[in-house]
DNA sequence: TTGTAGGCGTTATCAA
DNA sequence: TTGATAACGCCTACAA
């Protein structure tokens, strides 16, 4: 604080004591006479004194708060992540401090390394769709930083994971399509570094191995800035509808896609089936109603915060790792129902 | 970083140097000899040395970053003014930590004491639909922490604001609804304590005088807890159906209320009017395509952020403010026109 | 040009 | 039971 506030110094000169005492008896330390902290007590309330976070996190080289990276908040997944870290988080006395990537790897570096300076004691992540290299995480978890990774996560760092059961996700969400009676299923999805693409991708080319539909390359399309620009969805769905095997219907991989897509397709008036991974509250008021792959995003935000209390408090170092795989929820609407 | 980092000392040691050398060597300090200077920067280069922020913190009393606090982030209109905060905060320099309310006024106050006392340099604040007591808002605001309201605003404090034109925003839409043939335009609000909702409320009832449309208690709802619980939405509609006068049109004021109505509408098949204060970007998908009041939000966060940051490096007491009010955007489809 | 000392707010250690 | 001192990492006024 840049204006004046009460320390504990105010306190030991008015009350006559030395700082050490009022420190004691703040912390309630048993060696220190009743009296004495009976009186600090009542001065400190009476004069609203707050200890110093910033002090503390010097002396201590801990700040109680968790650092998140997330590639944008302004997408229902995340959002609702970010309750279920704050729900744990909160009841275990951790701020929160969201930052976003935007999908840049480079904004990404900046954020993680803004958290470890500030001294965040552990650390949540969803990677962005450019991240490649991750030496500099290495490096910090090597050093001891806690991290947990959810949703988008890793092979390289050996720590806990949370995720949705991405594959299953997208096998049932395929299969719901060829049971639709669809045969020529387009899937446009991320970019292809990201672990969800690639469990989603391989849940999808199950699916069709499973109930002998063959697999078209030219029907995958990867948006590799995630949907961030409209272009890259623009371009996939012209690509696609250009195409010698045209789509019947359309499995996209994440929220911005989704939706992206749809209004699409919308504009195209296409009719073709459609299901999306998407955590999005109103699918239901979609034109057709929108048949989505619902992740627990709640949960995973709070199974993952609570990995991560765990490293954080744990007295010796961790060294066995769970990656906990999440049920996703398939629900159905109108837009991936076979018309006719 | 409870992990071991480079500090000053380290490269003091290194060099055999004063710490104090180093600290001018580093912050390019000219009674140096370049000699040293040249030194000392490559080698502190070479060991990757970051100065510890905490340390900054601690000594200079503030901490290069900002504050912002909103009741949710799972809201587009939120979501879009923090891109807008971040697009100017990180090219100042500042950081910036997000904090959500819930719409909770005892959350909103612990959020503002973690960040003041986290030394935040200034505080970009959108007030919670429970929120009435604003005094330790203002003491800390006497106290010297830079404070710019925006969205949900308050007389109480007088510092710079930034608000969507929340009147013509209303007003346009309400006569947009009677410019269709709409006579009983209800109008589903938040919480009366916000100045959002004083405002639209207002814009609503002038343009029903201006068009001597009688205007009637019994079609305005308020939600005081801004859609946060779906049974706040569901009461209002039924009561507004089970009514002597039954709305043929409904204009609702926020994000979240209006994603709930327009389900709620949908659910119960009613064909009427509707328009939406929102800025989701998936209205054009909706059945039938959603007519929206969009706000600026992000030149909003982005004004608000300008406003602050110009506060916080002020030489002098800043003592002449702003409440700048941004225009709304009428965006007509399907939903506002009347049929048949 | 460089070094010493003190301070930002707090706590731990040791001495009284 | 209480107080003095040093330390966390950095910066700066003052001394050399």
């Amino acid at each position: 604080m840049r204006f004046d506030t009460v320390t504990i110094k105010d306190i030991a000169k008015a009350l006559n004591f030395s700082t050490s005492t009022i420190s004691r008896a703040l912390r309630g330390s048993y060696e220190i006479s009743a009296e004495t902290k009976k009186l600090v007590l009542e001065y400190a309330e009476k004069i609203n004194y707050r200890p110093n976070p910033i002090a503390l996190s010097l002396k201590e080289r801990r700040s109680r708060s968790i650092g998140v990276v997330v590639s944008e908040i302004a997408n229902n997944f995340f959002s609702e992540a970010i309750n279920g870290i704050e729900s744990i988080a909160y009841n275990c006395g951790y701020h929160v401090i969201i930052t976003q990537s935007h999908e840049s790897e480079e904004r990404e570096k900046v954020n993680v390394q803004h958290h470890a300076s500030r001294s965040v004691d552990g650390l949540l992540i969803s990677l962005s769709s450019e991240t490649v290299d991750l030496t500099y995480l290495k490096e910090l978890y090597e050093k001891g930083l806690p991290i947990v990774f959810f949703d988008r996560i890793t092979d390289e760092i050996d720590t806990h994971k949370v995720t949705a059961n991405n594959y299953l996700g997208a096998m049932h969400a395929t299969e719901h399509l060829i049971f639709q009676g669809f045969k020529k299923i387009a899937h446009i999805t991320n970019s292809p570094y990201l672990s969800i693409t690639k469990e989603r991708l391989r849940g999808y080319t199950d699916a069709l191995e499973k109930h002998n539909i063959p697999f078209n390359e030219s029907l995958i399309k990867y948006c590799n800035r995630g949907g961030m620009v409209i272009e890259e969805i623009e371009d996939a769905m012209a690509e696609l509808f250009k195409g010698k095997t045209k789509p019947d219907a359309i499995f996209t991989a994440s929220d911005r896609i989704t939706t992206l897509c749809f209004g699409v397709i919308k504009d195209l008036k296409q009719k073709i089936g459609f299901i999306g991974f998407t955590n999005t509250k109103v699918g239901q008021l979609f034109d057709p109603p929108l048949t989505v792959v619902k992740q627990p995003a709640f949960e995973i935000g709070q199974t993952a915060t609570e990995l991560l209390i765990q490293m954080i408090e744990s007295k010796r170092p961790v060294l066995e790792f769970e990656t906990k795989i999440l049920d996703t929820e398939l629900i159905i609407r109108e837009s991936s129902l076979k018309k006719e």
